[in-house]
DNA sequence: CGATCTGGTCTATGTTCGAGACCGAGGACA
DNA sequence: TGTCCTCGGTCTCGAACATAGACCAGATCG
């Protein structure tokens, strides 16, 4: 399976999994993802629970997932402007395989930072 | 669990997948693992199997790796030089959660391409 | 002597990112 | 009437990072 990963056509077209890691391995999508997993959030209470990330970035992460499919966006026409985002089927459906590679990154953090420290 | 994600004291440190998936996410690593997950592989292979990425990318994101107890570097005192990586159980650990997140990939990629493509 | 092999590094150029200024419509306040 | 505030962005600027491709060392082959 992993060698799709790797094959002559992988390169550039058609390989599903770097297709879908390039928009998702960046450093912002999983984590909007993962605030949006409770429920529905207005932009600004993104912005604000993520805490480190810039409106700019927050604003091209959200289009890009809304583009793919992981999230819908709802404007309410009020004044001052209220925007909703929600997960999508699709976006609900991709933490679930996620929560695994979360569960090995907790049991073995601990690991990872004992090699960096290890190798000097 | 997601919400380890966006806890506050999860900005900047401390939080495990945030940490994990900054070394992972990136273009080239996971692509890396995925190439090396069949065995021993030089440089040069590497540099030809993946294809697409430059000398000085596939360096830095190899020293990462190894840095990181990802994979295993040795260097054979030949001329011309030859490098092998492989991985360690750590990574080859690592490759397991990921198949989950590939099969999710291979089964939605339809669905994200029919968005992108819905969505104009 | 000159070419060739490998596993990189260096440099010049282009792309991406974060910080923060700015914006527009309407309601609250004075 | 005028001024300020809110929200969800966009725009601009400088800094950081990625890419392509030239270059390198050191032994061996012809």
């Amino acid at each position: 399976m992993l060698d799709e990963i790797r094959t002559a056509d992988a390169q550039k077209n058609s390989c599903p999994i770097r297709d879908v890691l390039d928009r998702i391995g960046d450093q912002w999508s999983l984590l909007v993802l993962a605030t949006l997993d409770p429920g529905v959030k207005r932009f600004s209470q993104l912005e604000r629970e993520i805490g480190d990330i810039s409106k700019q970035m927050l604003s091209k992460t959200l289009r890009r997932l809304e583009q793919d499919g992981f999230v819908a966006r709802e404007v309410h026409a009020e004044v001052p402007p209220r925007v909703e985002y929600r997960l999508t089927a699709l976006g609900r459906s991709f933490l679930e395989p996620m929560r695994g590679l979360i569960r090995w990154a907790e049991a073995n953090q601990a690991a990872i930072v004992a090699a960096r420290r290890g190798a000097r």
